[in-house]
DNA sequence: GATGAATGAGCCTTCATTCAT
DNA sequence: CATGAATGAAGGCTCATTCAT
């Protein structure tokens, strides 16, 4: 597929697909600001620099270009991430390179936290939806219940409900990049001491995960 | 007449001061619904059994009671709130105590959620500033710090960053809150499965951190 | 009907007759303001302070309002008018009494420029049939009509079409008041220029008009 | 196709440049008659048979479109104005020709009329100032000062105020079309006695303010 | 008389979407 | 593919007017 496009791409419609592209990276920015009912399709027209008709030459509906516009980050985003959570490394170091791959996530694709946010806010969230499909198995959270569960058997971790232990490890990471406003509020931090706080955060976790989940000497 | 009104009023209170309140509750429970942008005046007056006009007669712009609703609800639910959280507990009763009220208070007011999630979407959001400063010294964080401080002091507490270790204690409880459907997914959970586990999450939140944090025998 | 008045107002409705005029010298301020498409209930009930609804219980609606208004600034201004001028003057003293009279009756009710520079541009005005209703057969142009003829007769005058004698005679008076802000800008006055100019008017126009019509010698 | 639009737009151009002008054409007759509060966007669209939101296409309110509108027109005025008065002729040629051009001017452009009434009823019409600045040194007031000012210098003129001989000029002129609707009632005068008036105004005027003027022999 | 609240109709403006070229 | 123009359906807000007290 991926040379298909390669080889056709170059002859005739090489000015075909950056449109495309550019609508989607251009949705994908205002919705990341604006939400899906606050974005305007003009303002899409304008950042992308087509006119508002291209847009609906390409996609069936200002919905649909949200669908595909968030689609195509986590498509670019999982691409990216690629397998950079090992099983074989030592438990505190996949952990670790866990939560990077969560902070790398949101920092590479800054997008995906106000989108992830709203999403969550939705009833019925069908990107929700699909984007857990689009991770399926293949996401860290069924790694790291894979690990967990050998880890519990041979006596590393306490006896704990899994569920709860994913749980508790994917709000720590995800919860404490979608709360930082909240928590910079609190904390009566600025831009660069937020900054500065969000990248000592990774190790902060893993050292409190760890210590809450280790079984005792 | 005036004897009649308050005679009157105590029995049928129903409709003692109600458009303005009704407004304000139908306002909160459209924006949580389809938030600020998605949210319609007429559907508002609708819910409120009232005429449109009458919005614009009690508040001067949407935005207006935008905020007023949801400043609103948070003046109730802090209300209801009080002193659930006392230092003069165990810690792990007071750590029991804080979760309880964080999960008390996006059950008893549901509209909370979306609203927040919303919020944190938004790049410089003056709901959560105004939140913030209604909540104040008082709320569950400043008391959860001092008494990090203390039991750091008497040594039961490891030597910690304490507001990475408060950080970790909200995204513990609001992160989980807030990431429900996501988890949900992943853990493919239906609604009652996902309606107990929110409830046992509790005591796994308490458990974890308390590990996590409590210094080594 | 003035003895009624005067004997049954002191007992009770000494309030009442206030409230009304107070709505209609609000009313005509507004209206002189923002002409009656542009004027609002709300604001007149504002600057006269009633209620709006109190509006209604003394007049059936914004334009009976309106109409009433005008009517009662030229009742006013008519009263006050009386009989400045005089036929038993010379002619130029008579001339002088007229010019007078037009500019105290837009000094003395600023309000009446603005409304009848509107009225003027309405198709079939109302207002300006029932204004001349008002002066009648008792006005200036009236006086003045008698007195050309009379000038004519005696030779002081030439023989002109007495018609646009008259038109003149109220153009150049009428005239220059409402357009003076036209004049302004052409002659690139300030405020106190415009002022001072418009003082000097009146000697200007009679004599140029006196000029202008005087059979030669 | 394009050949076809080629050839067909000189013979109808009754579509060529339409909806732009369409707009303008309407606003301006809706303006003239209901004046800028009182007209209606809805109005407008109708008459010029677009949609409303069209309107909103091309202009970015309804204040915009009045002013663009006006000045619109007042383009096309002078435009067709030109040079109508000439220095080159006898001083009562000249005047004639001044007045022709006025009456000319509210003949060929009958919006101008209440619209101008309007903007002298507003406290501070900015439509006015840029009317001013549209007409500037090349209107007939200019030329009308120098010429006085020559012919008060070979003495055939009074030694008079020459602001206020302009004014009266003006008022003259402009006041008499202006104050029309008024004269007709004082006069009695219906519709076609009106008309013809108001033709034989030109040469009443000038003829007064000849005589008006004049040094006497 | 007087008031606060209420209402229906309407107003300006915007938005997603489509059409002709 | 691309564009300028067009459109119908709201959407937020305002206004004159009325009602209950």
């Amino acid at each position: 597929m991926s040379d298909d496009q390669n080889t056709n791409k170059a002859p005739a419609p090489a000015e075909a697909e950056p449109t495309r592209k550019r609508i989607l990276a251009a949705a994908l920015d205002e919705f990341a600001e604006h939400g899906l009912a606050g974005g305007r399709v003009d303002r899409i027209a304008e950042r992308a620099s087509v006119n508002k008709a291209m847009i609906y030459y390409h996609f069936t509906s200002k919905e649909t270009l949200y669908k595909e516009a968030v689609a195509d980050v986590y498509r670019q985003a999982l691409e990216g991430l690629g397998d950079k959570v090992s099983a074989d490394q030592p438990f505190e170091v996949m952990l670790g390179q866990a939560a990077d791959t969560y902070f790398d996530l949101f920092v590479g694709h800054p997008q995906i936290r106000p989108i992830l946010l709203r999403e969550l806010a939705e009833p019925n969230s069908e990107i929700l939806t699909m984007v857990q499909s689009m991770i399926g198995e293949y996401g860290i959270p069924a790694k790291l219940i894979a690990r967990f569960q050998q880890k519990v058997a041979d006596g590393t971790l306490r006896k704990l409900d899994l569920r709860h232990t994913l749980a508790s490890f994917l709000a720590l990471n995800i919860g404490s990049i979608m709360m930082l406003p909240m928590i910079r509020r609190i904390l009566h931090m600025d831009d660069s001491q937020a900054k500065a706080f969000l990248a000592e955060r990774r190790d902060a976790i893993v050292d409190l995960f760890l210590n809450g989940v280790r079984a005792k000497a």
